[in-house]
DNA sequence: GAGAGTGTTGTAAC
DNA sequence: GGTTACAACACTCT
């Protein structure tokens, strides 16, 4: 669920509803999920919210950042007068009750409103740090998909030494951060390229049209809102994204290919589930 | 009821 | 240095 386009749906709704807003107190029920001191942040002001990769960045006043990684399963909840600010939110047994039984943290602010912090699986974190240090986190990170520094000769110039599987190597974040499982299946069927490709096999016109396909996907993904799989993934408001009715091949195992009629396969690559169209993807 | 599979990614081992 | 396997965890599906 969260790849890029969920994390940037989430990043600019929180950026709406909590900028401005004071913290009153953090609770914070599962010890792992939150890394740093929580104290630091007591009656700071959040003055922006951004994104970077697939980390939600919440900016104070002090200079401190609040980072958190969704993982596979977070999700953030606004809360305020005792409602979720907008209806319409998947009826989960886990997400009647705030906080619920996979609340991990909790964040009421001076205005009686609150943030929840749910994650199933404890993947996700929250990681306080200072902005001075941002950079050494983001160090090891390649480029957004989106971001115009990925051009055909970077990734090129990335996959020229890769044997590894063209799939895999999209999925790299030392190479482009924001390219997940199911949009690295729907980015490839797009471009007619068999995710079991060698990286430095595909000429300069494949990687060409992989790049744009890429983007075509990702912007998508981000105008619908995201990818909703069995009610897990959901925005702040608590509403569902609505990719997933424009998925290409994600999950469509035995349904017509939209480029040629063909049927879409499913098979195991580095350990991921992997669609694509045999007859097309060549 | 046991066992496999799940949208992520950092780390260790090969 | 590139690549693979696995762990972190809780839940659903077969």
């Amino acid at each position: 669920m969260p790849e890029l386009p969920e994390v940037e749906t989430i990043a600019k709704k929180l950026k709406s509803v909590v900028v401005g807003r004071k913290i009153e107190e953090i609770q914070i029920f599962n010890p792992k999920t939150f890394q740093g001191d929580a104290q630091l942040l007591l009656s700071q002001e959040i003055v922006d919210v951004s994104r970077r990769a697939k980390i939600i960045e919440m900016v104070f006043a002090n200079d401190y950042v609040l980072l958190t990684h969704l993982k596979m399963t977070g999700q953030y909840l606004f809360q305020n007068d005792g409602d979720l600010i907008a209806g319409g939110h998947p009826t989960n047994d886990w997400q009647e009750q705030l906080p619920g039984k996979h609340t991990r943290v909790q964040i009421n602010f001076e205005d009686k409103s609150k943030l929840f912090f749910n994650d199933m699986r404890k993947f996700g974190w929250l990681r306080l740090v200072a902005a001075s240090s941002l950079e050494t986190v983001y160090s090891a990170l390649g480029p957004d998909i989106i971001s115009p520094e990925v051009t055909t000769d970077y990734l090129l110039s990335q996959f020229k030494r890769r044997k590894m599987p063209i799939k895999q190597a999209i999925m790299l974040n030392e190479i482009v951060c924001g390219v997940g499982n199911i949009y690295a299946c729907d980015s490839l069927n797009l471009a007619k390229i068999s995710p079991f490709r060698p990286a430095q096999s595909l000429s300069r016109e494949e990687v060409d049209i992989l790049l744009s396909s890429m983007k075509v996907i990702i912007n998508k993904a981000i105008e619908y809102g995201g990818t909703t799989f069995d009610g897990k993934y959901v925005d702040i408001e608590g509403k569902a994204g609505s990719y997933q009715t424009k998925v290409l091949t994600y999950g469509r195992e035995g349904k017509n290919c939209y480029n040629c009629g063909g049927t879409i396969q499913k098979t195991k690559l580095g350990g991921r589930g992997t669609y694509f169209c045999p007859d097309c993807q060549i």
